[in-house]
DNA sequence: CCATCATGTCAACACCTGTACACAAAATAA
DNA sequence: TTATTTTGTGTACAGGTGTTGACATGATGG
C-alpha cells in the first residue's frame, strides 16, 4: 500500500512525468562532469540538455536547488545500498579489508557521476545542499560506529571513541573516493596504487584502535 | 637583489597597482564567503565590490581563473609559514599533539577566508585551480613525510609507508579544517569538541604507526 | 465520449554577463 | 617642463539568465 502511494506520487498518472524528471536529473549529472560545478549550471542549460524548454523545468522542480537536493538523495540512496550489501557479507575481518576496498572502488567507478556530484557540492554547494550532504555523512558515520561496536576487540570502547574511529575511517574513505575520481578510468596502475595505500591506512587505523583501550 | 626585482614586478612603479590588485583579491575572498563558490563569482561582481569599473579588472588579471590561481598561491604561502613555525618549535612529541591542534585551529580561525576558498575550490574549482591546489597538498604531504622520517620510532619505515602515514594525517587535518569552518566562530564548545576529537585521532594514528613496523 | 488536469511550448520581460574600443587621468622618465 | 607608459573610465554590443503568462497537447477518470 505504502509503495503504491509512493509510486503514484512519484509518477503521477502521466508516464512523461517520470521520463523528463529523470532526463533533467541525468542532464544535471552529466553537465556537472563537463562544467566545474552544480552551482555553475543554469536552469536553461539543464533543460536544454534534457531536451525540454526552460519553462518545463518548473513542472518538476521549483528551482535548481530542489533538483540538487534530489540528486543528494539519490546519491546516498545508492551508497546506503552498498553499505547494506557489505553488512550482509559480515563484519570485516582483517582479511576482508583488501577486498572491501576494492569492492568500494569498483562501486565508485560505476557510480562516478553521483560521487563526483557529492564531492563537488559537499563544500561549495548552496547552503541547503551542503547541509543535506553533511547530514547524510553524519548518519553514515554513526551507522559505521555501531558496526564497530559489534567487533569484539572494541566492545569496551566508549561511544565517543567509537564515533571518533568511525569518522577517521569515513575521512579515509572520502579521501580515497576523491582521489579515485581524479584519475582517469583507464589508469588501472594508479588505481591499484591508491587501493594499496587505502588498505594500508585502514590497517594502520585498526592497529591503532586495537591498542587504544590501554589509554 | 632578488627581493627588489620581485617587488618591482609586483607593484611596478605605480602604487595604485598594488592597491587595486589587493582590493580585487580581497573582494573575491569576501564574496566567496557570501556566495557559494568562487566559480559562482562574476568578473563584474568582483570589480564592483573592489570599487572599480569592470574593465579595470583586466589591468591586473587576464581573467577570473588567474585571480583564482593567485588566491591559491596566497593561501598556501600562509600555510607554509605556519609549517615553518611549527617545525622551528621542534618535532611534535606526544605531549605536543594537543597544543599543535589548538595552534592550528587558531590559525584556521584567523585565516578563515583563505581556508574556506581552498576547501571550496579543491574539488569544484576550474581544472587549473584544482590542479594547483592538488599540487600544493601533495607537496605539503611530502614535506610532512620527511618530517616523520626524522622521528626515531619511524626511522626504519619505508618511504612509501611514510607517505601513507603523512597522507593519513593530512586527511585528518583537512577534515578538521573543514569542520572548523562549518561551525560559527562563537561556538567555542563545539570547537573544543572538534579539537579533542582531532587530537584523539592523531594519537590513534601515532599508536598505529608505532606498531606498524612489525608488519 | 467528454471534461479535466498534468505536462510541455512559445514569446516576452528585465537583468546580468564578458569583452572590445576609445578616451581620461595619473605617475614616471627624459 | 614634456613625452611616455600605466592604470582607470565610459560606452556599447551580443548573448545568456530566471521567471511570467497565455496557450497547446495529450493522457486520465467519469
Amino acid at each position: 500500500m505504502d509503495r503504491k502511494v509512493e509510486q503514484t506520487a512519484e509518477t503521477r498518472r502521466d508516464p512523461r512525468r517520470g521520463r523528463t524528471r529523470r532526463a533533467l536529473l541525468d542532464a544535471a549529472l552529466e553537465l556537472v562532469e563537463k562544467k566545474d560545478n552544480f552551482t555553475a549550471l543554469s536552469l536553461r542549460l539543464v533543460a536544454r540538455k534534457a531536451g525540454v524548454v526552460p519553462t518545463a523545468f518548473y513542472r518538476h522542480f521549483p528551482d535548481m536547488d530542489a533538483l540538487g537536493l534530489a540528486l543528494v538523495d539519490e546519491s546516498f540512496r545508492t551508497l546506503r545500498q552498498l553499505m547494506r550489501d557489505v553488512r550482509a557479507a559480515g563484519v570485516p575481518h582483517k582479511q576482508a579489508i583488501n577486498s572491501s576496498v576494492q569492492t568500494y572502488i569498483r562501486y565508485v567507478r560505476t557510480n562516478t557521476r553521483h560521487f563526483q556530484f557529492v564531492a563537488k557540492e559537499r563544500f561549495s554547494g548552496s547552503q541547503s545542499i551542503r547541509n543535506a550532504i553533511r547530514q547524510e555523512i553524519r548518519l553514515f558515520t554513526s551507522e559505521l560506529a555501531t558496526d564497530l561496536s559489534r567487533i569484539p576487540l572494541l566492545a569496551k570502547t566508549s561511544a565517543e571513541d567509537l564515533q571518533m574511529m568511525a569518522s577517521l575511517m569515513v575521512n579515509n574513505m572520502t579521501s580515497l573516493t576523491e582521489q579515485v575520481l581524479d584519475i582517469p578510468a583507464e589508469d588501472v596502475a594508479e588505481e591499484l596504487f591508491l587501493a594499496r595505500m587505502a588498505e594500508k591506512q585502514l590497517r594502520l587505523i585498526f592497529l591503532g584502535a586495537a591498542s587504544w583501550r590501554s589509554k
